[in-house]
DNA sequence: AAAGACTTGACAAATTTTGGACAATTTAAG
DNA sequence: CTTAAATTGTCCAAAATTTGTCAAGTCTTT
């Protein structure tokens, strides 16, 4: 989800793959599997993404944590209970 | 969260923690650290909980997984815009 | 056919997480 | 005071996850 979002950003502002690659300083296969989910952003990476495409950080950031939150649940069971008592004990 | 349930359940019924340790195979003073939060009890272990202290094994499921998601997002801001993402997401 | 943009898979390296063992200490009870 | 129960701290090994790098591959455009 916040990969899909990145690719939606960085194309709509004519930004290669490679470009973007560059100023995250990582290889542009490993942004490529970032982009489509296959690899994960670091939490730093989502702080230079805000200011490069002038996104309000803290929407990247809630993406980026739910990916991550729902990273560690997929293939559980009961996980939408568990999401939902998570939040009642934030 | 888990922890202190299952603690609750054993002293309710005068289960010893080396008692329980030794049902669940583990060291006693793992399972005192599991109890008080310090570790994480494995996914295995609810299974067995569940059968020793008779509980419905979906209860058990979801505290020890609503844990684990805890966890991974503790010390991060948006905690719950992203579980809430998370869930429409599921 | 050549070039550019992106993808894919495989592999090694690095890092993190986890688990278990033990000894020492503390707490509570008798 | 003595014993039993539980906690704490630390160390270590194994396992699991994450990362980075590369070469080769596809697809599209020129």
């Amino acid at each position: 989800m916040i990969g899909e979002h990145i690719r939606a950003l960085r194309e709509s502002n004519d930004v290669l793959l490679r470009q973007l690659a560059a100023q995250l300083e990582i290889d542009q296969a490993m942004l490529s599997k970032m982009e489509r989910s296959e690899r994960s952003f670091k939490r730093e990476h989502i702080d230079v993404l805000a200011k490069i495409f002038k996104q309000p950080k803290k929407d990247l950031l809630t993406m980026w944590l739910a990916d991550k939150i729902l990273k560690t649940v997929k293939s559980e069971k009961f996980t939408k209970e568990a999401l939902r008592l998570a939040i009642d004990n934030v």
